[in-house]
Formats: C-alpha cells, sequence, structure tokens
DNA sequence: AGTGCCGGGCG
DNA sequence: CGCCCGGCACT
C-alpha cells in the first residue's frame, strides 16, 4: 500500500510544476544534486492569528513554462523512493545516521532516538526530556547513509568524543506557534496530517526558495525521505503474531511465524 | 533481552 | 514438501 501511495504521489508530483535548485549545477557531487519541487501552495488565512492553512487546490499553470527535462532526469529523482530507505543487508563501511532537518540544524545522530530527543527537546522546546513523544519528531528528521571510511578521515581534528554527540550548537529554540485545527498538507489530492503545533521557525523541509508568493518550496528529496508523506505508525506496531498472541499461544500463530519465517497474517 | 526472519537442516 | 532451529539484525 505504500508503494501504491507512493506512486499515487509520483504521479500527481509529475504533473505540478517544476523548480530547479539554481545552485545545483550538473558538476555538483550527489548530496548536493537535489530536484526542488514545487509541491505545496500556502497561504496564511489570517494575518492576526499566524495560522497557517494548506491549500493545493490552487491549479494554476505555472506562469512560465515547465523546463524542458527529460524522462531520464525525473526517473533519476524519482526511483529513490521505492528502494528500500532502510535496507535490511548494507554495504560495508556505510553506516545509516539521522540527520535533523531543521532549518540551519546539520545535527547528526547514530540513533533514531537520539534525533528524535533531539529535536523534541532543542527545536520543539519540549523541555521535559523524557522519552515521551507525540510522534511530531518524526517529521523533522531523515536517514542518510554516511561513508564511516572517509569519515575517519577527517576526525583528527574531532573532539576525542563522538563526533555525533559532541557539538558546540545552541540552536535557539524558535518560537512556537499553536495551530487550533488539525491541519493538513494536501498535495493534489493525497493529504498528509501534521501535528497540530507547527513552529514559526520551519524545519529545513519547508525552507523557502524563491518562492512565488503563496507558495512553499521543499526539496523533493527531504520531503521523501522525512516521515511526512508515510507517517510512522502508531507507537510500536511492528506487532506480529509471536508479540499479538505470546509464547504461550503458540498454536494461534500463522504457520510463518510458527517456522520463523516472515509472517503472513500482519503485512506491513 | 526480545522480536522478526533468512538460511539451512532434517525426515 | 512440512517442520524446526541457529544465528543475526534491529530495537
Ligand atoms: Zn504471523
Amino acid at each position: 500500500d505504500k508503494e501504491v501511495m507512493a506512486a499515487t504521489v509520483l504521479s500527481s508530483l509529475s504533473t505540478s510544476p517544476l523548480v530547479l535548485n539554481p545552485s545545483s549545477a550538473p558538476t555538483v557531487p550527489e548530496p548536493a544534486n537535489r530536484v526542488w519541487k514545487e509541491v505545496l501552495s500556502a497561504s496564511y488565512s489570517s494575518s492576526t492569528s499566524g495560522n497557517w492553512s494548506w491549500d493545493a487546490s490552487d491549479q494554476s499553470v505555472p506562469s512560465t513554462p515547465s523546463p524542458p527535462l527529460s524522462n531520464d532526469n525525473n526517473k533519476k529523482s524519482t526511483h529513490f523512493m521505492f528502494e528500500d530507505p532502510i535496507p535490511r543487508k548494507r554495504k560495508n563501511s556505510m553506516k545509516v545516521m539521522f540527520k535533523c532537518l531543521w532549518k540551519n540544524c546539520e545535527k547528526v545522530l547514530s540513533t533514531s532516538s537520539g534525533i528524535q530527543r533531539h529535536i523534541r527537546t532543542v527545536h520543539l522546546g519540549r523541555n521535559c526530556d523524557s522519552d515521551y513523544s507525540d510522534g511530531e519528531e518524526d517529521f523533522y528528521y531523515t536517514e542518510i547513509e554516511v561513508n564511516m571510511d572517509s569519515l575517519t578521515e577527517g576526525l583528527s581534528n574531532l573532539t576525542p568524543t563522538s563526533p555525533t554527540t559532541a557539538g558546540p550548537p545552541p540552536v535557539f529554540p524558535p518560537p512556537l506557534i499553536n495551530v487550533p485545527h488539525s491541519e493538513h498538507i494536501s498535495m493534489n489530492g493525497l493529504q498528509s496530517h501534521v501535528p497540530t503545533l507547527l513552529s514559526q521557525s520551519a524545519p529545513r523541509l519547508f525552507q523557502r526558495l524563491e518562492p512565488r508568493p503563496g507558495h512553499v518550496v521543499v526539496c523533493m528529496h527531504d520531503l521523501m525521505m522525512s516521515h511526512l508523506l508515510f507517517p510512522r505508525k502508531p507507537r510500536g506496531e511492528a506487532k506480529k503474531c509471536r508479540k499479538v498472541y505470546g509464547m504461550e499461544k503458540r498454536d494461534m500463530w500463522c504457520t510463518a511465524c510458527r517456522w520463523k519465517k516472515a509472517c503472513q497474517r500482519f503485512t506491513d
């Protein structure tokens, strides 16, 4: 079903006006090779309340003709969404890490729980450093792969502590605004819930880039790799037969689970 | 420590 | 085939 949704997004995106990152010259290596896509049109519903209202009903035709994009380029920019973001087997010396998407924050941590706590405390201003989470942090970080070989090369000039935890980044907690109702992000029909609490200082996912009035430009890669389109399932939902029925009622498991194979009853 | 499950073994 | 389990990745 994820793939179906992704396909829906893709097809709708492919008909949307495209904005290319002007700074991404063809010679720029992979990480900066980003496709900027204008997906969301936003408007302030009220100048005084500061409420955000996301509305994709704006089907206005782009004033400038679409840039001549080759199909090849399109495919290159879209095929990544269909590969497993966290492959079970990983190449040697490639480590998955978690990068904060907040604007002007390049924090990278090695664990998802760590980046969640970082976003919760530093950016969302949830002062209580408990492990409770309402899930909003998930929208603001992404998984990246880091080559550990090239990383250890430049490790000499860093502090002896872990480079992921060490850092002098007193990033100011941005002011928060309260959005009364549950807001939606609508992209050509596909809707995604966003938390009721949005920060005024938007994460990098929503950074503006030469926006036309009332429009927001997001990095398509960050958008896809964030959990905005496919929000994380409610906490602790990888429940399969074993966890559901328990060891005592093993006879109620599906045959695959009884044989320690991939569960056939509860599929993702 | 607990869970999901691939690969491989046994009859 | 059905059935079981060692061991590993991930949490
Ligand atoms: Zn099962």
